[in-house]
DNA sequence: CTATAATATAAGGCGCGCCTAAAAATTACA
DNA sequence: TGTAATTTTTAGGCGCGCCTTATATTATAG
């Protein structure tokens, strides 16, 4: 009757969050991007992922790849509610750089207690997103929704805020010294062959489809 | 000529830094109470300790006990720091109560750079010692003397932290059923001729004053 | 000095999470 | 459609840290 409190092993956590975050779409995740996003043999997470699939933990298909239950999905937001608390606490508190705060999270998040999450969300009054823009998971579970696309896809003349970008540190550099930085309005003022025209802070700048394409943004959903 | 650099399992982190808790006047340990302590059968501590004792974290000698070397201490230190800081932050800055912060604090503590020590110590604005007064480990490895008594020498009223007893077999299960072991808070209510009433965890217990010249404590520093 | 209690050690086992090598199944593309 | 590439599965192994059982060794109190 009463469900066994099945414990998941910081291993298992790993995968979870991984999953987690790998996920697009609804789309099952496919088991060589998580075996080469953890650094860990395809043999040994075919194994993990039928371990999590036979404990309920996610739906694994083979050839198609693995999601998360319900369940799985909790404890993954569970993880990466911690991640991203102690992501604010570090940078913002304690000065760290968010490099160096995302290592620190990466295991700090596995001994957090829930009520030590908890009270540290409120003593960081209840930040939204840790340092890149990232929304954290709430106390009862849910990710705020966040209308996320690339830039590259936001259609002319549309607004949004900048949440990230992933190209070469070069690139973010240059991004950055034009106002195009995490938390920044952006708006697409035009497309063209070379890339797209977009304004920040009463400026402009050109940006390649390309670089485009590694910056993600955050849109509100206009009507 | 390069030593390797051993790495530290979790595992091996808590021993040592059990070890350094329960050394005093340089006596080694014996692996009945390191044992007891930490809730590991002492055939396995046996086996631990001779395995540090080979990497020369410790120096193990049968029937005497397990000390520390230069090495193993400085480990062990760095540990203790870290668990005594996040007790300080638990408390002090997410009002959580010492219980909970020193739980917490156990898992922290192994998953805690050193640049994150350094900058927590700063953010508290370098606390001398943790909630119950017990002194932290500065950055340059170096322990300020604590206080430790015999049970029996604790003024009525007074709250201190269990250490160890050194009195039979019998006579600490008797007590560890009743919830006086090693790590435990004790207060002690009221001092009769049968012996010490001491409170633990909610519930009280008789202590005869024999009994309680065997068991050694911690306390905070009045002043 | 001896009997008993405490401590040490040996032997074998277990679960976990990872590995490699090799064989089988499926998918995808020419 | 057939072959190549990918993915899955099986089998066997390893280190870690813990366990229990059983046997030695040492310490200590009568």
């Amino acid at each position: 009757m009463d469900e066994p409190i099945l414990t998941v092993s910081e291993s298992m956590e790993m995968y979870l969050v991984t999953i987690a975050r790998l996920r697009v779409e609804n789309q099952p995740v496919p088991l060589s991007q998580l075996a080469e996003m953890l650094s860990i043999s395809p043999v040994s997470v075919n194994e993990m992922c039928r371990k999590l699939h036979d404990q309920g933990f996610a739906v694994y298909q083979p050839y198609k790849g693995v999601s998360l239950t319900a369940e799985g999905q909790q404890r993954a937001y569970y993880i990466l509610r911690r991640h991203r608390l102690w992501e604010v606490f570090l940078v913002q508190k304690l000065g760290l750089s968010f490099e160096e705060a995302h290592d620190a999270a990466c295991e700090l998040e596995h001994s957090t207690p829930r009520r030590v999450a908890d009270r540290l969300e409120a003593f960081l009054e209840y930040p939204a997103a840790n340092p890149e823009g990232e929304p954290i998971p709430r106390a009862d579970g849910v990710l705020p929704p966040s209308a996320w696309i690339l830039l590259a896809e936001l259609p002319v003349g549309r607004s949004c805020h900048m949440i990230r970008c992933q190209a070469s540190q070069a690139e973010r550099d240059f991004l950055h010294e034009h106002g195009v930085r995490p938390g920044a309005a952006l708006t697409v003022l035009a497309a063209a062959d070379e890339g797209l025209l977009v304004g920040v802070g009463g400026a402009q700048i050109s940006i390649a489809h390309g670089l485009a394409e590694t910056i993600t943004v955050e849109t509100r959903q206009p009507e």
